[in-house]
RNA sequence: GCCCGGGUGGCGGAAUGGGAAGACGCACAGGACUUAAAAUCCUGGGCCCCCAAAAGGGGCGUGAGGGUUCGAGUCCCUCCCCGGGCACCA
């Protein structure tokens, strides 16, 4: 019999027993992994996120929680309209497909899922309750519309989330985004910045440190002022984080995309220049922007006047300001801030030394560059001589007493842009309407069913081809019955999935999103698993609407996951050819000195070990492997790899070893003798406990690779075993397969029932060490000789110093190196070793 | 540039309240079984040196150099390299 018979038998005996079904009755445990877009084939890498989810619900299983553990897909996305443009089938179609083969192959993997609560972003079921979240955000004013300046890739013909933009690319196609200005939904994600930022307190030591940090960075929070700059009959507001460096500004900059020029060009005598330069600046991309070699800008000949010394100060436009940032206006300050200085010197500005350093010269200091630490304040009228630090606080004060200014707090986290002018994702359920204005479908209306057919998947310019569809766009105003249209754009599929956590919880409930109550009992997830690279996405979104639900007392507490584990990447090497930009397979590959070429036209290959990805080329798909080797051998290879958060590269290698060890396993049952007499042999009790407790501490620490180290000790050791006939054996034997099998599950089952149980081996208790077994009478210890190790001696496990020496006397260590010697120093440490210093 | 991780055999990786480095596995070599191969089983192994060889013995070894210690992969200092995150954030 083969593995995967072994697997199919195993799997429908726990389905007939209904085994892993939420009960309700118990403690509860919910582990989660990051539900996945049903796209191509499954592979190894979605199975590594499984595998490790699947090992703990087993265990909880097994230490008698009610354990939830719930698979589902996050259906809507880009690639199946994409499926839907290239090969005329409906994205619909395409998703239902790939979630069907998604099923079966996850069935075929024997992972403990609760299957009655799969969920489907897709499903109009489901959307209903996202519609009803927008509806939730936008009554309490966390949802809006603003003609903004986003960003958008002219490939995907969409606009995109600041999280989406991966150093100034667009995270799915690769290609470089510009600004563009649309009218847009966001939401009001900034408005929890500092409850985001304070919550994660409450996460440390449960949730990596390095998603943690990411999340700090990306809310990005900063102290500093807003000051005050008179221009005409306004102000011009600035952001600075150095408001001590106030006396030494020369010039403002205003970002390009500024609403405020509109304003100033009314005035400017510059105003040709000023659109050509805001013109030239929007058709860049940031990477152009930001790696431009010199600072661009353009004099305005507007001024605007200093709040302290009334001084008239030159207005620039300059694209190195990040309209994004504060208020998108800077004061320059040439000397402090090497932006700045690098401005100043191209456009000829004063560069005023206002913060003197505590050593060294700054005239030498600033014929290079910006002098940017703190120091003692020159130049600044009453505030000469105070400390930057004082100085900040000092001019602060003296600015709001004038109105010209106030401490304020700003965050780098902008709001989440959730418009997407896509078909395939979640409708937005508003309408427009010439009287009412903007207006929400009702909550009885809900879902806005996307339209079953377009005409075209593709979108037009900026618009969602929802917009081709008069039936759907079409509508009367639920207020006052005249006509009106439908928004037309879906929401951004993070917006699916920062809530799909609760779903799963009560995945039937149509009359709200979820049921309060059972939401007490089985949030926090306690456990979730999933990959790094949604530090700052879906892990901020979530726990952005999480707390949103808490404020309306729709959820009971105010963080969505308890411990967060995050699994490292699944590598597997592929060749990929430069020329052609395409991966080549490997029997078209030849090597010659250590490089690759391409069999057939030569053409020099790069050996890339990468993760693993269809668009790579270097998948290993899991549904055939599972049908070649199974699920165990694959779970096996996986998990003992490599600690479980750490990358690993998929070879043949790691399957062998994994296949070996399970066949020895299944062999070591395959012909058992009669368990016929009884033998209480201490060394089998004692290695047993050990390996118990080892193997319970391990698993406390996610390191299952050392558990499965641990289990294959314990095969060896059972293999060489002599009394292969007591009944205590047998014992050994049992706890064995219960050992195993939260790790090869099906493996487990066939070797525990071919010791003659019936029940299933889940529904034993994980097996637990007793401290008896594990106390020893006499020790083996190193000892030592002037630091090098020369032997070990045996002594009892209580043994003084003075016991240890004098065995060591006895020992032919001492007839050896110490005979004859001076004893100048002794160390010994109890159960540990000995260790001697001679001359 | 800033902030995190991390450098251990041919390979994946074990071992950090300082105490036998290299668990476990892969690959490899020798042997058994086989007509043969695969599979399986047994044995071996960090590197180098002494010795004809074996037995035996010695030295060196956790990125590099230095330090603390009876003893350092583990602690301290300096440096190098790799991976990841952030980055014109005012």
């Amino acid at each position: 019999m083969n593995f995967s018979e072994i697997e199919k038998k195993w799997q429908s005996f726990w389905r007939e027993k209904n085994l892993f079904k939420v009960k309700g009755n118990k403690k509860k445990f919910y582990v989660l992994e990051m539900f996945p877009y049903p796209s191509g084939d499954l592979h190894m890498g979605h199975l590594k996120n499984y595998a490790i989810g699947d090992v703990v619900a087993r265990i909880k299983f097994m230490e008698n929680y009610d354990v939830l553990h719930p698979m589902g897909w996050d259906a809507f996305g880009l690639p199946a309209e994409n499926a839907a443009i290239n090969y005329n089938i409906h994205p619909r179609d395409w998703t239902y497909k790939n979630i069907e083969t998604f099923r079966e192959t996850l069935k075929k993997a024997g992972i403990s899922y609760d299957w009655d609560r799969e969920i489907s972003t897709c499903d109009p079921d489901y959307y209903k309750w996202t519609q009803w979240l927008f509806l939730l955000l936008y009554r309490k004013n966390l949802a809006y519309k603003k003609r903004e300046f986003v960003y958008y890739c002219e490939n995907c013909k969409t606009v995109l989330a600041n999280e989406q933009v991966i150093d100034g690319k667009c995270e799915r196609c690769k290609r470089e985004v510009v600004r563009k200005e649309f009218e847009q939904w966001f939401f009001k994600i900034t408005a929890y910045a500092q409850r985001l930022l304070d919550d994660l307190e409450k996460l440390r030591g449960k949730w990596p440190e390095n998603v943690i940090k990411q999340q700090e960075n990306w809310i990005g929070r900063s102290e500093g002022t807003i000051v005050k700059f008179k221009y005409r009959d306004g102000f011009l507001d600035v952001f600075t984080t150095r408001v001590d460096t106030i006396f030494g500004v020369s010039f403002i900059s205003i970002a390009p995309e500024h609403p405020i020029i509109k304003e100033i060009l009314k005035y400017s005598p510059n105003k040709e220049e000023i659109e050509k330069y805001v013109k030239l600046s929007l058709s860049k991309t940031d990477i152009e922007r930001k790696t431009q070699r010199k600072k661009t800008g353009v004099f305005t000949f507007e001024y605007a006047i200093h709040p302290l010394t009334n001084k008239k100060i030159p207005i620039f436009i300059a694209d190195y300001v990040l309209y994004n940032y504060g208020t998108g206006i800077v004061m320059g300050v040439p000397a402090h801030d090497q932006r700045d200085y690098e401005f100043a010197r191209e456009f000829d500005l004063e560069i005023i030394p206002v913060i003197k350093p505590l050593e060294g010269n700054l005239g030498e200091i600033l014929k290079e560059k910006a002098f940017e630490d703190y120091g003692i304040l020159i130049n600044s009228g009453e505030f000469n001589n105070l400390d930057s630090k004082t100085a900040i606080l000092e001019i602060s004060k003296k600015l709001e007493s004038l109105d010209l200014g106030k401490r304020q707090v700003i965050y780098k986290i902008r709001d989440w842009l959730i418009s997407r002018q896509r078909y395939w994702g979640c409708p937005i359920p508003i309408i427009y309407c010439e009287n009412c204005g903007i207006v929400e479908v009702p909550e009885e209306e809900l879902p806005v069913l996307l339209p079953p057919k377009l005409e075209s998947w593709k979108p037009i310019g900026g618009y969602s081809p929802l917009e081709n569809d008069p039936n759907f766009v079409n509508t009367i105003c639920p207020k006052c019955k005249s006509k009106a249209k439908r928004e037309t754009d879906t929401m951004d599929t993070f917006v699916d999935s920062s809530w799909y956590y609760l779903r799963f919880i009560d995945p039937k409930n149509n009359r709200e999103i979820i049921n309060k109550s059972l939401e007490k009992t089985y949030m926090p997830v306690d456990l979730y698993i999933g990959g790094v690279e949604h530090a700052v996405k879906h892990l901020i979104y979530a726990r952005f609407i999480y707390k949103v639900l808490y404020d309306e007392g729709i959820v009971n507490y105010d963080e969505p996951f308890n411990e967060l584990f995050t699994q490292g990447l699944v590598l597997k090497k592929f060749y990929w050819d430069p020329v052609n930009y395409k991966t080549v397979s490997e029997d078209l590959v030849i090597e010659k000195e250590g490089r690759f070429y391409h069999k057939e036209n030569n053409i020099e290959l790069e050996e890339k070990i990468e993760m693993m990805s269809k668009s790579r080329g270097n998948i290993v798909p899991l549904s055939k492997f599972l049908q070649e080797n199974g699920s165990d051998v694959a779970r096996i290879a996986i998990l003992f790899a490599a600690p479980p958060e750490q990358n690993f590269e998929w070879t043949d290698a790691i399957v062998s070893g994994a296949k070996r060890f399970l066949t020895r396993v299944l062999n070591l049952y395959q012909n058992l003798d009669e368990f016929n007499t009884s033998f209480e042999d201490k060394e089998l009790l004692s290695f047993l406990h050990k390996k118990i407790k080892e193997i319970r501490e391990e698993i406390s620490k996610f390191k299952f690779n050392t558990v499965i180290a641990k289990l294959m000790e314990f095969l060896n050791f059972l293999e060489d075993y002599k009394y292969k006939n007591t009944i205590e054996y047998k014992e050994v034997l049992r706890i064995y397969s219960i050992l195993l099998a939260p790790f090869a599950p099906h493996v487990a089952e066939e070797i525990y029932h071919k010791l003659g149980y019936e029940n299933s081996v889940f529904e034993n208790s994980f097996p637990e060490y007793d401290e008896k077994y594990l106390i020893k009478e006499e020790i083996e210890i190193p000892v030592q000789i002037n630091g090098k190790l020369r032997g070990t001696v045996k002594i009892p496990i209580e043994a003084n110093e003075e016991i240890a020496i004098e065995i060591l006397k006895n020992s032919e260590i001492y007839e050896k190196y110490i005979k004859g010697k001076e004893i100048t120093k002794i160390i010994f440490v109890p159960k540990r070793m000995l260790s001697i210093v001679i001359r």
